[in-house]
RNA sequence: UGGGGCGUAGCCAAGCGGUAAGGCAGCGGGUUUUGAUCCCGUCAUGCGUAGGUUCGAAUCCUACCGCCCCAGCCA
């Protein structure tokens, strides 16, 4: 480590020393999704954290997905995040798991406890079986099922998995203590009766686990040394530790917490994205404006952005509300570092220049990064007629204004400087067109008189350029905490978040942009061509992020 | 009011008894054919509050305050 690495967090000093005085031989992790649903920005810290400190300490992590609900999950979602933890470029170990692979064993050890008895078929009905949990402040009653012998609850599991006995109508739970000041240790349920089909395992079971039963057992399975989960599991880790205790079981992983993600401006649960989509307010799961994974994809945000963003943020087990400002500073940064530049024009005016040949074309090089030079140089047409932004003219200005004023000069990136001569307007007084009159001889160079104009501004040629449709993409809230309190997260959705322009011109060489391949269109911000519409003719970009506008921000 | 956590700048976050790292944002300046990038400078006499221990406390002790999580046959 050099002295200017980041210190290490609290995981990575428990892991240190974990190695070093031999509690564990080699690292291992597991990345545990539910496949009920597409991972978001959120899920990314927690693979970042687990695929991440298996590459710092020479370890594995596993790939494993938490399927014990039938009810809830998918094969759909199991293929989106394999997807995704690809894209994010993370390899698991081996080949993905599923806690169902384990299904034979975690019955059998549910049979164990039985024999010990440590759990029992239980008749009380949900609701009954709430009332007699207690609450929070009063301790819970016995079941009057609770001393059934091991024999009778064999019996009565039995029958539980042979299909015999209704949803609802009993439970194994395992036997703790009703009166324990932690609720889960209220005897747990650890199986429950689900007749329905699973997508791994098909009709072989009615009966699954529950969490609490299936996952530290599955960590030992695996070998897991460092179980990484989120601090509202900690009340279950007393739990955890009792299968793990009470179960011949290979291995004794251990659990340990860590602050889930949050960002304001951005809401990440799974229900509230749900409803985005089926509402319409975004056009799918991986709308741009969506903060899943697929959906930044989608905009142009490169998974380096979001790995060092991941890591920027630390890892603590404090609550706390993270700056999408950081995240966007990670998506500049990134992008700024390799994306090749473009030009494009977002609202084209028209100019002609009247001393430039018509029917007289050259072809202006320019680089295709400011500083990287192996990224390739592109070739930019330069014609009489050409377009500019809108807004980059004026008919009068203050000198704040560095772009083209009417009577005034200014650069043409990668091109020649021009001048306004004369101002075109239509019936109405828009201006249509500006006339402008070029010197030939600022290639690379400032004019003549030495006066070096102080603006530059972008532009393509009016003549050979591509015609396409650009999508800008603001914040999805307006609220930097849409879902606080008593709030409906859906009345704080930014009605501004979405502007589609038509008509842009952008430079030739973007007709043979791929998808999710991010350009900086220069004075512009950072896009990429979607990858879900558009055709050849006519390409659609999503614009990921825009510049830093220190001239916006004066207020101008 | 039971149990479990957490409080360091606008935000994230180091710090573990020797006198408050770093990053984001902000502000000021320099370079620049992107109002970008880059570079330089600036930004907590203060660590939830109040006491106490100590030569010395963000770090130890006590009390209080605030916020988060838990009463699914969800994960």
């Amino acid at each position: 480590m050099t002295s200017e690495s980041k210190p290490a967090h609290f995981l990575q000093n428990i892991i240190r020393e974990d190695l070093a005085g031999g509690r564990v031989s080699q690292l291992a992790t597991r990345f545990p999704p539910e496949p009920n649903g597409y991972l978001h920005i959120g899920h990314a810290k927690s693979i970042c954290l687990n695929f991440g400190l298996a590459q710092e300490f020479g370890g594995t992590c596993n790939l494993r997905f938490d399927d014990t609900n039938p009810a809830k999950e998918e094969e759909e979602y199991v293929d989106a995040i394999k997807r995704d933890v690809s894209w994010l470029g993370f390899e698991w170990n081996g080949e993905a798991r599923y806690t169902s692979d384990y299904f034979d064993q975690l019955h059998e050890w549910a049979l164990h406890l039985i024999k010990e008895g440590k759990a029992y078929v239980c008749h009380l009905s949900p609701e009954d079986a709430r009332h007699y949990r207690g609450t929070l402040t009063e301790p819970g009653k016995n079941s009057p099922y609770r001393d059934r012998s091991a024999e009778e609850n064999l019996e009565l599991f039995d029958k539980m998995k042979n299909g015999e006995m209704a949803e609802g109508e009993c439970s194994l739970r395992a036997k703790i203590d009703m009166a324990a000041p932690n609720i889960n240790l209220r005897d747990p349920i650890i199986y429950r009766i689900k007749k329905m089909a699973h997508h791994q395992t098909g009709d072989k079971w009615c009966i699954y686990p529950s969490y609490d039963f299936a996952h530290g057992q599955s960590d030992a399975i695996e070998g897991i040394s460092h179980s990484i989960c989120t601090l509202e599991f900690e009340d279950h880790k007393p739990l955890y530790d009792w299968f793990i205790a009470n179960l011949p079981v290979p291995a004794r992983p251990r659990q340990y917490e860590f602050a889930r993600l949050n960002l304001n401006y951005t809401v990440v649960s799974k229900r509230k994205l749900k409803q985005l989509v089926d509402e319409g307010h975004v056009d799918g799961w991986d709308d741009p404006r969506m903060p899943t994974l697929s959906g930044q994809r989608r905009r142009g945000v490169p998974p380096a952005a979001i790995r060092k963003f991941c890591e920027m943020i630390g890892v603590t087990r404090s609550d706390s509300v993270v700056d999408v400002g950081m995240l966007e500073y990670c998506i500049r940064d990134e992008l700024d570092k390799n994306a090749p530049r473009a030009m494009c024009v977002m609202e084209p005016l028209k100019v002609t220049l009247s001393n430039y040949p018509e029917g007289r074309e050259e072809i202006l090089p320019a680089p295709g990064h400011p500083v990287r030079e192996d990224l390739p140089a592109r070739d930019l047409p330069f014609t009489r007629t050409l377009y500019i932004e809108q807004e980059d003219f004026r008919e009068e200005a203050n000198k704040k204004y560095k772009r083209l004023v009417l009577g005034k000069k200014v650069r043409l990136r990668n091109a020649y400087v021009i001048q306004a001569d004369e101002v075109i307007k239509n019936d109405a007084g828009e201006i249509i067109e500006v006339v402008c009159s070029v010197d030939l001889d600022t290639l690379g160079k400032d004019p003549a008189d030495g006066v070096k104009p102080k603006g530059v501004i972008h532009w393509v040629s009016a003549e050979k350029n591509v015609d396409c449709e650009v999508r800008l993409y603001d914040r999805l809230f307006s609220d930097p905490a849409p879902d606080a309190g008593g709030k409906n997260f859906l009345d704080h959705v930014n009605p501004d978040n979405l502007q589609v322009l038509s008509g842009c011109k952008g430079e030739i060489g973007l007709a043979s942009a791929a998808p999710e391949h991010s350009y900086q269109f220069e004075r512009n911000g950072y896009f990429c061509r979607d990858n879900k519409y558009g055709t050849a003719e006519k390409p659609v970009f999503n614009r990921t992020i825009g510049l830093r506008d220190s001239w916006a921000k004066m207020g101008e």
